[in-house]
DNA sequence: CCCTTTTATCGTCATACTGAGGATAAATGA
DNA sequence: TCATTTATCCTCAGTATGACGATAAAAGGG
């Protein structure tokens, strides 16, 4: 059978072809952690339409022809946030999603990407209700959000908290210098607990390349000044930093 | 424009609407590790069309159209070995794989599963080149494969390592009941290590609900005979056992 | 200017876990 | 019987961690 109303550019040849396989839409969506006043925060947009038509969704869209699926996340962040490319970034794939029914109109597999984001980063402003902004994670964890959003939501926090613990990304969520003060809070606020500011002081210093003293100190706020560091150069902990379960 | 020859199976409804999105194939591959004469071992086929006709690659196929992700990797699974259903078998989405030109023939995006296998896990017997064998690992990861499976069979491998420091899936890839020097080897192939016998035999029996005593010992065999255990209900290992960077 | 408050940083101590390796137990085969 | 092999138990030192005392260095109020 051939199939008429299939809208593509004229330049994609590969569409022309026969194709022997079930067709599938191919989309990236973005889950982008951040600290913002005192809480974790996740980039959000509001669906204007339907389905699920007011709903909280996370960012994302298709991938395009000639794409390259990290190509198509970076992309997305980028479009939906000022992020300056892919300094202080991290981005990585969290998992993909495929369940037929996810998306009521067309059978939709998602590659889901996480992002962590330092606090600096913005959401675009933007007049329409798609436009992107930064939502509580705590509130957003308990709302009805689009498609099978919450679930990746759920699947990035968990990464997320993993990740915390044998890698030295907490950092990325710090913007540049950071005090072992802001480290921690990441950590606490991340792993909702609070953590032992003496000993976490301790393992953060003990491990090896995990972050480098700028010579700065801080000048204003209460309290003795605090000493300043960039990201080290290691990625891995070893041994990690261990959290109670 | 609109694109013409798009054929499909007249009885998919779905396929004869409008699509403004570019279609995918949508794969999975498997990368089931399982251990046989002491080594570890890989299932393969052994393509016997172009592209990459006569190359080893990773099981795998077209998820149906109303087909679960998980579900096909199952389906898949269940194809290529004798595996006795879920039992004793673990299955988990590895990582999605979609570059561009990738399959030289269509814009393909293949999500990997990882799965590893009890020894006694046999490839379905068949007398065509497609047929699934296991391969040994360390040979196949210095062969051509074909497409990018190389690239996914040491992702699979580099997550089947981390996987058995913080979890209890080595007993996965051991028949039962089995011994603690049977789970011993697992860890020593998969790392590639050498593992202190006494140390490890301490820490497994100190990780509560890694394994549970049969109250049986091995018969046959030279040296003293072995306690024989079976998986404990644990799944997590907290602290983790310790590998060597 | 003194004193309280706040936060950063250092130190102490008991406990837990690991790596190295000695010693014993229980089987097989010469 | 004895050497060999493998399983299991034990000791000991080094390292990491949790709990928490103590000091340092700032701000702010009287």
């Amino acid at each position: 059978m051939t199939i008429k109303g299939f809208i593509v550019k004229s330049t994609i040849v590969t569409y022309t072809r026969p194709m022997a396989f079930p067709p599938f839409a191919v989309t990236v969506d973005l889950v982008v952690f951040t600290i913002r006043d005192d809480a974790l925060h996740v980039l959000t947009i509001r669906r204007g339409e339907s389905p699920f038509k007011g709903r909280k969704a996370l960012p994302g869209g298709f991938v395009k022809v000639n794409e390259d699926l990290d190509t198509a996340a970076a992309r997305e962040l980028l479009e939906e946030t000022n992020i300056g490319s892919v300094d202080r970034l991290h981005l990585e794939q969290l998992g993909t999603y495929g369940t037929p029914k996810r998306d009521p109109r067309m059978r939709t597999v998602s590659v889901a990407y996480l992002a962590f984001a330092a606090d600096l980063a913005t959401p675009v402003a933007g007049t329409d209700a798609a436009s992107a902004q930064w939502s509580p994670l705590s509130a957003t964890l308990s709302t009805k959000m689009a498609f099978d959003h919450l679930t990746i939501l759920q699947d990035g926090l968990e990464r997320a908290r993993a990740k915390l613990e044998y890698t030295t990304l907490a950092a990325s969520f710090c913007s540049n210098p950071f005090t072992i003060a802001d480290l921690r809070h990441v950590y606490e606020l991340v792993w909702d607990t609070t953590i032992d500011p003496r000993n976490f002081h301790r393992k953060v210093l003990a491990s090896e390349g995990f972050v480098e003293p700028t010579g700065e100190h801080t000048s204003a706020g209460r309290g003795r000044p605090a000493q300043l560091f960039r990201p080290g150069p290691a990625t891995q902990l070893h041994p990690p930093v261990r959290r109670q379960h």
